[in-house]
This record gives structure tokens, sequence and C-alpha cells, in this order.
DNA sequence: GCTAGTCTCTGGATCGATACAGAAACTGGA
DNA sequence: TCCAGTTTCTGTATCGATCCAGAGACTAGC
């Protein structure tokens, strides 16, 4: 059994206050009793302070948790997610906090109990979709928590760091309807919940769930909208997840079909690294047989030439830390929206006449 | 402030024990007392038991911490560090722990302190170099740990998954060996404590205290000194972090000499792609040039075509947590060396004749 | 009707620390 | 010499739960 704070006490004949003064707060005692205290701890093998225990008693822990609403192991799959990761990780640092990865079983029941259980100060919630459940069991625990998404109508997060999707969104699908393109289709992971991939037929945006695939979609269709191509007249297309393989998969059939599109805009550049997977695939590229479009602009995007919209990752992590570790005091100032910034590269091209 | 245990009891007219067994142990009351006091928990506003205190009553926390001896930030740069990671967070979530990531101060009796408060029940320490400081503190507390490197001589960890890194440095360097080079550079992140970037005089590999490096360049000796090479003849070059620009940095000098390598065998799949960067530069390619191999078999390393050893690193984070979450009844179970494999690639070739 | 056995529920002890009011000793100045 | 002020240390209450021995009530079997 470990020594307790009280073993050390009864060892040099002091009351347990002084020892944990020892530790905590070194000006209550003086510097030669400390000396002491922290000397015959270290020959009994007293560890320090019991972390739970001085946890309870302050009142506070000195963690955050981050909560993916996907798999935990999500996060470190995703190129953005762990960029974002970077920044919160950077920020928490240097406030001397430590992150809780909470895992997150796929029973929503289990979920919200894990949510319930974790040990921490607040929260930062990654990428919400309807998953409202996870904000409420925040607030029902009083803990103070940021996501990263301007909270969807209704629900109001108090904190909040994201970028106007739809705005993002109808920049780079703008650039795409100018380079001609009028049959495009839409990619996105997961549009409605448990779909095959492949397309789907939305009467409109608004059916999408998850907050921002709706935004980003949305954007596409207002651009589109400005030059005459109507809702219906949009493919959209739904992945099984947001990777690869899925990607390439939810194209599959369209690239074969006798009239496939001009253009895809996918909603994550992983999903549009997918599509280009699946022309590489039929010895096509990008840009001359198809405009591919992504989102996020991760590393690898550069590195294939993919047209995306940039968003700055290890900074939106960085501020979600900081909204949540000193709150600004101005209620205003905690919702941030980034900048955006278009940035074109080979995969699009003009549309080419057959 | 929000209600406790107690309240809850109190609404209910029972004891705050029943009420704990409502959450915990739902066998030990009648089906329809534990609904009534779920149901005015609910009403009263009570969260759920605290994780604090029931931690501390329970002596146990439900997660383990992740110890990087460098920047936690550091962490999510190393894409072989993030591979590690989704490994061991998927196991992790499979048992319902949490990972907590535990932030480094630079300053060591700070670091200490930051191991000696985490609230965890075990700890994975990424790659502990000369810190054995961290194993310290957590064998102090009696906390039980894993390695992802078999330990240096004299300290044991009980439990370590690592791979033999000797035998595998040898492997790739013997494959460079035959292709006839025998004027090669060796370059490492750190051979030596705040070093300047560039070659490095070391009369032997002992002299370099990071195990890990330790073993990878003690292989490549072993297998050019099989061919008559050694070990003064080989150059050593420090690169002053493990990322590109560091090491395009270390070998600028050496590739810009009279008399270059005809190889450079890197310590890690990063620093090799610096050094391709550094050729990149020069307007030469890998290969064509000078041979270059990595360490890891990171996703980029295929993409760029880079001869390396490649490791497993999801099963690496994995079999790290099965380790720590139910450990081996067999002492000598809790050992476990990976296998290694070869990937020659295009950027090594036979030596050039100039 | 009585004993044994099961189901429910209770009360007090406990986990390991920190907060805070106040006692004791010491310091200095008038 | 005495009082105010500081420094140093103590004791008790408390953080919010879980554990465990045991009290009552209830069922069963003989």
């Amino acid at each position: 059994m470990k020594p307790t704070l009280q073993a050390v006490a009864d060892a040099v004949g002091v009351s347990r206050s002084t020892v944990s003064n020892a530790y905590a707060r070194p000006d209550q005692l003086s510097a030669a009793l400390r000396q002491r205290i922290l000397e015959t701890a270290k020959a009994i093998g007293y560890p320090g302070p019991n972390p739970t225990a001085r946890s309870l008693r302050r009142g506070f822990v000195g963690s955050i948790g981050v909560l993916f609403t996907s798999q935990l192991s999500y996060a470190f799959t995703d190129p953005f997610a762990v960029r974002f990761l970077a920044g919160l990780s950077t920020a928490a640092e240097r406030h001397g906090t430590s992150l809780l990865l909470v895992p997150m079983p796929g029973a929503h029941a289990e979920a919200r109990q894990a949510v319930e259980n974790a040990a921490v100060d607040g929260f930062c919630v990654y990428c919400v979709g309807d998953e409202e459940w996870a904000v409420d069991a925040i607030r029902a625990r009083g803990l103070p928590f940021v996501t990263t998404a301007a909270p969807v109508d209704g629900g109001h997060a108090e904190r909040y760091v994201g970028i106007d999707e739809r705005a993002a969104a109808r920049g780079i699908a703008a650039h795409v309807a100018g380079l001609g393109h009028r049959r495009v289709a839409l990619l996105a992971d997961a549009v409605l919940p448990n779909l095959p991939a492949g397309p789907v037929r939305l009467s409109g945006v608004d059916e999408v769930p998850h907050p921002t695939t709706r935004g980003r979609l949305a954007g596409f269709a207002d651009a589109f909208a400005a030059v005459g191509v109507t809702w219906p007249e949009l493919t959209v297309l739904s992945a099984a997840g947001n990777n690869r393989p899925a990607a390439a998969a939810a194209v599959a059939g369209l690239l074969d079909s006798p009239d496939p599109p001009t253009a895809v805009l996918a909603c994550s550049d992983v999903l549009a690294l997918g599509v280009l997977d699946a022309l590489t695939e039929r010895a096509a590229s990008g840009a001359s047989s198809l405009s591919v479009t992504g989102f996020d602009d991760i590393a690898e995007a550069a590195a294939v030439g993919l047209t995306t919209v940039r968003q700055p990752a290890e900074e939106k992590g960085r501020i979600a830390a900081e909204l949540l570790l000193d709150p600004p005091a101005d209620p205003a100032a905690g919702h941030v929206l980034l900048p955006t910034t278009l940035v074109v590269r080979t995969s699009t091209g003009p549309v080419q006449r057959s």
C-alpha cells in the first residue's frame, strides 16, 4: 500500500495540513520544515498528493475532454482532425492542461455515460452533427464547452470556433461554375444516416442532418443556382465514410455511367482524393476528364494538385483551447469565425466539350 | 450549485447508498424504486455521480496517460506517432478506457510533476530516451506502464512493445551496402543533446544517448563493417529536430561538399523526406544521384518511392494498450518485439561511377 | 407457526486530500 | 513591558461518492 499524506505527517510529526502545504503552498511554512517534510516523504516512498483526491477537494481537474462524435480513432485517421488536435494540444500545453480523449461507444446511452463519467473541467466537441445529446450531457453537468462549428439553429453554444461553411463552399463552387461546369455531382460523407453509397435523392438541402455537410452543400447549391442550375439538376452522392475507398466507391457508378458529370465537388479533401483514386484506376486524371474539388486543404492536397478551400486547422484547435481555458469577458468574443481561402490548383479546369 | 447524490436521496426519501446503487448496481434495488430515483434525479438536474469522487472511492480512474517525452504537440506532428496513437486509441476504446494526453513542460521538475499529477491508472510512455525520470516518477506512484521500446540496459520495464532496432537497421543498411555504396552518411535527430545541425564526430555509437537512435546507428554500422567500412569512415549527421527542414539543413553542407556521400541512411522517414527535399532543391533526385533510405514506412514514403523499414505502427499502439489494459499472466509475454520488413523502392539504386 | 433464505434498503466508515478559522510563537516598536 | 502584527502550524469540516455489515420485510418449506 502506498503511503498517504497522513503517513508522511506521522513520520515527520506534523499535521496533515502542513504536509499538504509543503506541496501546494510553500509560503505557508518555514523552508526548513518543508525541506524536512519533502525528504521524509521521499524516504518513505510517498509519491506526492493523490491527483484524484486533490481534484475532488479542489473542485477542478486540470484537463479538458475532447469529444469525437464518431469513433475516437477517427481523430487520428482524418488528417484535418490531426492538425486540429495539434493546435489544441499546443495551446493546452501552454496552460498546463491535459487532454482527455474520451472513447465513444456505438450505443447511444453508453456514449452519453462516457460524457458523464469523464473527469474534466470542460469539453471540446469536435464536429457535432445532430449529436445534440453530447452537448446536452455536458450542459447537464454544468461544464463549459466549445464546439468546432457554429451551432445548429435552436441550440446555442456559448463558445464556438468555426468557419462560414456556406460562404466558403459557395466560393469554390463559383470557381467551378465559372469554368463552365453545369453537370456536376456533390459528394459528402453520410448525407443521411445509414445510407448506401451512391446517389441520393433529396428534395432539398434541409434534409441533411449534419450541419457542416448541410452548410457546404447549401453553399455549392447557391453558386450553381446563380448560374441557373437548380437543386434537382445536381447529383448528390453519399459516401459510406470519410475516407478514400468510400469516396471511390461512391462515385464509381456515376463515372461509369453513360452521362458522367464534368465536375465533382467533395465536402472534404479526403473524399476528393478518393475521387482522384477512382479516376486513376480508370486511367484518367483530374481536370483533363473531370474537375475535382476538396475542402480543408490537408497536406496531401498540395501534393496532388487538388483545388480546395483552405481553413486554418491548427489555428482552429488553438482558438478552441483558448476559448475554453481563458474565456473572453465579452460573450460575443466567444463566437469565432475563421477566414477561409480558395486554393486553385490543377484538379479543376475548363469543362471539356465532347 | 449542482445537486449531489445526497440531494437526490433526500428528494426521493431514500438513503444515499440506494441512489448510488441505482446508478452503479441496478441489481441491488427494485426496478420500480430505481426508476423513481432516476426520474427525480433528472427532474432536479442531477448529472449523475461525480466522476472524481467516484474515482477516489473506487480507487481507479478508467483512463491511461500517454507520455511524450518531447512536447505533446509532437505527437500530432510526427506521422508515425499519429498512427501509433490511432492503434492505441482503438484498443483503448474497446476497453472503454480514455486516453489522457499529458503536457510536458520544458522544465524537468515541472515535467515530473505533470506525471505525478495525472489522474490515470497507468501510463504508456512513447519514445523514452534517456528520460528515465519519467519511468521513475511512474514507479514511485506504483502505476503500471508500457514503453514503446525495449528498455535501456539497467532499467527494466516490465512491459514493452518494440522492434529489434539494430537488426532492422542492419537489414536496410545491408541492402544499401549491397548496391555498392561505401561512402555513406547516417542521419539522425539530435544525436547528442544541444548539437548544431551537421556532421558529428563520435568515437563510437555508444556515445549516443537516445537508445532508439543508438540502436539504429549501431545496426547501420554493423552492415557496413561487414563490407569493410569502419565506423570512422562513416559520416554521422545530426538534425536539429525530427522534421523535413531540419534534415534538409543537416545534409546541405555535405551535399554541397566536393566529395559528397553516395547514400544517406536516415533514422526516420521524415528525415529521409527532408533529404529528398534538399535534393529536389538542387534539381537532383533520389537514387540517380544519391540513394536515400528512411525508417518507419509512413504513408508519404510510398508516395515518393522511399526505400525504408516498415514497422507496424497501429499494431504497436494496439499492443501497447493491451499490455496495459489486460496484462498477460506470463510476465515474459509482456515483452513484445514486432517484426519489421525491408521495403525497397526507387530512392535507392546502385552506386554511380563518376 | 417457525426457521431459513432471499430481496431491499440503511448507516456509518472510508477514499485522500484541501480550506479555513484560529492557536501558539515570535518580532518589533513605543 | 505590553500590544499589535506577522509567521508558522493545527484541527475540524468538507469535497461527493462507494463499500460493507447488517436490519427489516417478505417468501418458502416443513
